[in-house]
DNA sequence: CCTACCGATCGGTAGG
DNA sequence: CCTACCGATCGGTAGG
């Protein structure tokens, strides 16, 4: 890795950071090279805009997201197993201390819903993708026989991911310290079944 | 109503519009000022600081919530009818309309929940009121006899509140047009009931 | 309710 | 990667 590519990911990090405290609006150059310690010229010289830096704070969101949720999933076993070590991941994702605001594409899901270009469209993917990634653990997990196949995979991905929204409004904005508790009963009421003990 | 008032009621209304859109944090005195058609101090003047026009804005909002749900659902017979109504009155205010941007209250949650101040203060009070208003109304239905006793009506209540988030995502940021319909087949899988028809 | 203004900060550029 | 700068806009004030 080069130097730039270095300082980049240096900067996109504390970049991360700053979006999940502020969001992508407060998310500003002048802000964020003070963080860096760095000159506001020099950052952007590393994005070219304001917009492909918002850009690239999600792309970053997104790798983040995978080595810390999507890929230690994959130790698991299909079914009921995987996809209890998605939800876990998730509650870890948003509720831990890895990002000091929570999720960004939550921050992100609200901020840009009525504001069209590139920084929405790259939010609405990754949350179709995340959807898809969800209501398919949930189809194998009917197809093992883990779950009732009354379940409609679909509809359920989409209440997970909505029992995950009101996580994070309990957790950041309500300070409730049953908030992870209380959304897992909420997890365990949807999917009919109690989920395995997780192993963090 | 003097004149004064009637102003400043009529730079609320366009406030509330606008928050809807670009957040507490997007309404700006100028832009706001642009949009009314008069001075940045003209209008200014009504407020004082930035921050109490966000608060005069979040006021407004509830006074609006309340004449928008909580008001005409109290026509409606207490139980299911009216928890029923209140729903839908939630629906039609998020989804609908009235606010360009859907419910104001959403978007402050998750603008403020890092940011402490009497807006953030407001929020949290205002989402904990509508909390109650709904584990009230769960809890009446269940005392009638129209909601399974095996319901808590705090937990129902909080997951209601999460399918609500849920459909605000849907409708406003994935433009789902079957947002409507999948929020009120989830609101009945949470309340292992069906719903009365309703009446708008 | 206005004009005229303040210092600070915004995204972005020139030139090195 | 920097200094120095641009026009625009921010919240807010003075004075009327």
């Amino acid at each position: 890795m080069s130097k730039g590519e270095r300082t980049r990911e240096a900067i996109l990090a504390e970049a991360t950071q700053l979006a999940s405290v502020a969001g992508l609006e407060g998310l500003t150059i002048g802000g964020l090279a003070r963080h860096a310690g760095m000159s506001k010229s020099g950052l952007f010289a590393h994005f070219g805009s304001r917009e492909a830096l918002q850009l690239a704070v999600l792309e970053a969101a997104s790798r983040q997201f995978t080595r810390a949720v999507i890929t230690p999933a994959r130790r698991h076993q299909r079914g009921i197993d995987r996809l209890s070590a998605l939800i876990d991941g998730w509650l870890h994702w948003d509720g831990g201390d890895m990002l000091r605001g929570g999720c960004v594409f939550i921050g992100a899901a609200m901020e840009l819903d009525d504001r069209p270009g590139p920084a929405r469209d790259y939010t609405v993917a990754a949350l179709r993708l995340w959807h898809r990634i969800l209501a398919g653990a949930v189809a194998r997990a009917i197809r093992e026989g883990d779950l009732s196949g009354d379940l409609d995979p679909d509809e359920v991905a989409h209440d997970l991911y909505a029992t995950m929204l009101g996580f994070h409004v309990s957790k950041r904005l309500m300070h409730d310290p049953g908030a992870v508790d209380r959304a897992r009963r909420s997890f365990v009421r949807l999917l009919g079944k109690a989920l395995p003990a997780r192993a963090a």
